[in-house]
RNA sequence: GGGCGCGUAGCUCAGUGGGAGAGCACUUCGGUGACAUCGAAGGGGUCGUAAGUUCAAUCCUUACCGCGCCCA
């Protein structure tokens, strides 16, 4: 006998290594069935599972499991990336805690301790993953830096060398000066920040005035190149040509015409810091040849350096900032503070501000690549879903910058690139061949230096769905898992890496690496906010595992996940779905109870008692509406079908008819066991891929079945038509109408919930009359009766009155009712249906109605109108009985 | 500033060109051989505002108000 409750923890971890053991996760290539093929967007390898990463996997199981009953040989590839600047952060952070630093160690040694520390943690997420019960083939698991990736690293990095899609070039980066490398545009946080708007004077060279700008980075004048003003602007027009004197700098710099100049923008002339901000970079790329010099003030960590007065040199760039002020201040030249609000640029990996910083860093000219990957989706051939996102990637693709994809780190893959003794590249996969082809240029062995940087890491993400099955080999996982299916991820990082996936995946297989892109929601707290830890609104979905169940937590995302909108997600609603697991199991119980035993030999088009037909074809219609929603990504409308199906039809009414049947010993009995056993089979195979831990429990405690027999590798339901029998369906409703109307004015009426009534019908068609015989008993327990009698047209005095269909439903129990409370209800009954057929008729007196609308939405209405007549008659006939009385 | 999305019951959210829905919360009743992590019944909404299209608008269009996100 099952327990009372489901209690998760007991058999989550059992299940799992059972299926993991049995090698239901594995694909197999060499199958002759159809592949399906998903990609796990890999998690940082030092990442913990945060509810982002519950969802994301979620949603790929339950698909994966889906596609796996339905026959296909499903691949769901998963692994992790190195996450370069992270993971040197921890291995440094951790080093420091050792008294040790990144360069006294030197590269080598470095890099042994990040391997040792990611060999020690870098596991966490994926094992945190596993008690989700997701089901990725593990055995297939990779690291953007293991052998294989790495070696289809080189190769692409080469390869686009060669065909000029890489290059090396001189511009301006986001730098991020604690870190010390470049960091990604994508990875710059924009705050809005009030700081302080300083105006300066610069005196003309000629001594005959000054010109008056404006500035929120005092530090950077140091560095200044030009003024600019608008052509247009008449206050300026003159000034074009002369030369100002910067102070402190003691630099004489031109004033320059501008379109970009904003001329109502502050004083209407600005300062031109060509290396230090990428508006003024663009300024200088126009004016080049009118002698505007490019100074560099800061040092790699963000300190003055040798391009500045001497008693600046050495200062960070902060302190640079309050001198340069004081430096104005003490030369009059300070005009005016005003606050401001402004866009400063941090750094999302360290927090500290970003520098614009003109550097030498590799480029892929993503602009050549983008065409093909914006044309795939132009054309369909990769689909977004929802597709609004598609107008995201468009606008994206079709403003896409070139992509600098160099790194001043360690850990990473290092770039293939070899300095020659003149300062010559030589780019290939490996050093021997770099030295060859040295060799062949100089005509003698040289010696070569290896750039020491290393690649992005999203260089790498961005070959997964080849890389992963073994490219450049010519693979079998290749041939039949290429493209993949679906890729399912976050709106986040369409830019870092759905984007760039599609340009590598055309570029090297010619082909899109996935024919769909599901886009998922974001996972917010209760109140609608991103968590975080700084906010510490973080929910930890691994102690909602602990609390609810694994199921019960996946239940809820699938529930939440409807398209286009973020989850909000609230432990109240967990506990809910943890609360319908226990419903399940106590079904389960009472089937088992009652000795409802799965038969194979059932037929389900054999059944003749009306309330089996009727759970048969509801449970056909879930079952085609679920594989619907699934095929559509509408994961919310299947989890709701499943639910309301469970709780609502299968609990609360199908389980119910059965109990007068089954404890009575009926002639229906075996048929509505079997019934029962099979429709509760079907359940757990059709709720399999969103709850697979109670549904796999179930099913192994119901029946006896093959060792091996398991959900997890079991076929997905199909039905033939004949299933479904809308003659029951109709019988049923009106049951179960019948029963919550009598339900409904007891509890109205306030007639006492364990009394047992009698209840008189009136007015019965021949076919209710043939109803209420066969339903009687379920009646008389479902609504509470004594007896079911036909009454004739003598009501007794001071009774309650319903109506159902053409029926009058008599409830004679003066001696418990208030009259005066049974006149109001009926009235407020009445009044509601007045209401009703008012609206009705206002649209049938309208011609044009009559005229334009579709027929049967006519009818509908006429039909609509007759009924709450009838209705109101019958009442009405029911209260002047109750004024007699 | 540009783009996208969202305003529906107290809360969280589905949904639809033709009778407003769910879960949670709330109220009343219920200790009945599956289940109190439960059952039965109920209250609660001019579907953000205004105009337009239509026989008909919560749904389509436009404007506005409020909120969120992305990009500059």
């Amino acid at each position: 006998m099952l327990e009372k409750t489901f209690q998760p923890e007991k058999i989550e971890s059992q299940h799992y290594d059972t299926w993991e053991k049995e090698g239901n996760f594995t694909a197999h290539p060499e199958s002759a069935k159809d592949p399906f093929c998903v990609m796990m967007p890999p998690p940082n390898v030092t990442g913990s599972l945060h509810v982002g990463h519950a969802l994301n996997a979620t949603l790929h199981d339950v698909l994966v499991r889906y596609n796996r009953m339905n026959n296909k040989d499903v691949l769901w590839q998963p692994g992790t990336d190195h996450a370069g600047i992270a993971t040197q952060m921890v291995v440094e952070r951790k080093l420091e805690e050792e008294g040790k630093k990144r360069r006294d160690l030197g590269r080598e040694t470095f890099l042994e301790e990040v391997w040792q520390w990611k060999e020690e943690s870098g596991g966490t997420i994926v094992n945190q993953l596993r008690r989700l019960g997701v089901t990725p083939d593990w055995g297939r698991e990779r690291f953007t830096m293991d052998e294989g990736l790495s070696k289809s690293v080189l190769k692409v990095f080469v390869q686009l060398y060669k065909e000029n899609l890489i290059y090396r070039d001189n511009r301006l980066v986001n730098w991020d000066p604690k870190l010390q490398t470049a960091v990604s545009d994508l990875e710059v946080e924009h705050r809005e920040i009030k700081g302080k708007f300083y105006h300066f004077r610069y005196p003309y060279e000629d001594g005959s005035g000054h010109i008056s700008i404006a500035t929120t980075r005092p530090e950077t004048i140091l560095g200044d190149g030009a003024v600019a003003v608008h052509p247009d602007d008449e206050r300026y027009k003159h000034l074009v040509g002369k030369f100002v004197v910067v102070p402190v700098a003691d630099r004489i710099i031109p004033i320059i015409a501008d379109e970009h100049v904003k001329a109502d923008f502050g004083s209407g002339a600005v300062k031109i810091t060509a290396a230090h901000d990428f508006n003024d970079f663009e300024v200088y790329q126009r004016h080049k040849d009118e002698g505007i010099p490019l100074i560099n003030l800061f040092t790699p960590d963000g300190k003055m350096n040798e391009n500045c007065p001497k008693d600046y040199q050495g200062l960070d760039r902060f302190e640079a900032r309050k001198k340069v002020i004081a430096d104005f201040e003490d030369l009059d030249y300070l005009d005016k503070v005003e606050t401001h609000v402004n866009q400063v640029p941090y750094s999302q990996r360290s927090g500290v501000v970003i520098e614009p910083f003109l550097t030498d860093q590799w480029y892929v000219d993503a602009k050549t690549l983008a065409g093909p990957a914006l044309e795939a989706v132009k054309s369909g051939k990769t689909e977004f879903v929802p597709k609004q996102w598609e107008n995201t990637y468009f606008h994206w693709m079709e403003n896409i910058q070139p992509w600098c994809i160099s790194r001043q780190l360690w850990w990473g893959h290092q770039i293939p690139a070899w300095y020659g003794p003149n300062g010559e590249i030589y780019v290939e996969e490996s050093e021997e061949e770099a030295l060859a082809q040295a060799r062949e240029a100089h005509g003698q062995d040289v010696v070569l230096t290896r750039d020491p940087d290393v690649l992005d890491t999203w260089f790498s993400s961005a070959l997964w769905p080849f890389s992963t099955l073994g490219w450049p080999d010519e693979t079998p996982e290749l041939e039949k898992y290429y493209p993949g299916d679906v890729l399912i991820t976050g709106f986040d990082i369409i830019f870092f890496w759905v984007a760039r996936m599609m340009m590598m995946g055309l570029h090297f297989m010619d082909e899109v690496p996935f024919k769909q892109v599901y886009i998922h929601a974001l996972v917010l707290d209760s109140k609608g906010k991103k968590m975080s830890k700084s906010k510490g609104n973080v929910i930890d979905p691994l102690e909602l595992v602990d609390k609810y169940g694994a199921d019960a937590l996946r239940f809820t995302l699938m529930a939440m996940a409807a398209q286009g909108r973020d989850i909000r997600l609230s432990e109240d609603r967990v506990e809910g779905y943890r609360n319908f697991a226990t419903k399940l199991w106590n079904a389960a119980r009472y089937c088992q109870m009652n000795e409802c035993t799965p038969d194979p030999d059932f037929d389900p088009a054999s059944v003749t008692y009306t309330p089996n037909k009727w759970i048969v074809s509801e449970l056909v219609d879930t079952q085609v509406a679920v594989g619907k929603a699934l095929d559509g990504y509408k994961f919310n409308d299947a989890a709701s079908l499943i639910y309301h199906f469970v709780w609502g039809s299968f609990c609360d009414w199908y389980l119910e008819f059965t109990k007068p049947v089954l404890a009575e010993g009926k002639d229906m009995a075996d048929e509505t066991r079997k019934t029962t056993a099979w429709v509760l089979d079907q359940i757990l195979l059709l709720l399999n891929p969103f709850m697979p831990f109670i549904t796999e429990e179930l099913y192994a405690s119901l029946a006896k079945r093959g060792a091996d027999e398991r959900l997890i590798s079991a076929k997905w339901p199909e039905y033939p038509e004949n299933l479904k029998q809308s003659d029951s369906v109709v019988e049923m409703n009106w049951l179960t109408r019948f029963i919550s109307e009598i339900r409904s004015v007891r509890a109205d009426m306030n007639v006492p919930a364990g009394a047992k009534i009698e209840l008189l019908v009136k007015d019965s068609s021949y076919d209710t009359q043939g109803l209420l015989v066969s339903h009687e008993e379920i009646i008389c327990r479902m609504a509470r009766l004594r007896s079911i009698n036909l009454a004739s047209a003598d009501v007794p005095k001071g009774s309650i009155q319903t109506v159902v269909g053409e029926a009058t439903l008599i409830l004679p129990i003066a001696d418990i009712i208030d009259l005066d409370q049974e006149r109001a209800r009926l009235q407020k009954e009445i009044q509601k249906l007045e209401g009703d057929i008012k609206k009705i008729e206002q649209k049938l007196d309208n011609k044009k109605f009559v005229d334009n609308a579709p027929e049967d939405v006519v009818k509908e209405q006429l039909h609509r109108k007759e009924e709450a007549e009838g209705v109101i008659s019958k009442l009405s006939q029911a209260l002047k009985q109750l004024e007699a009385a």
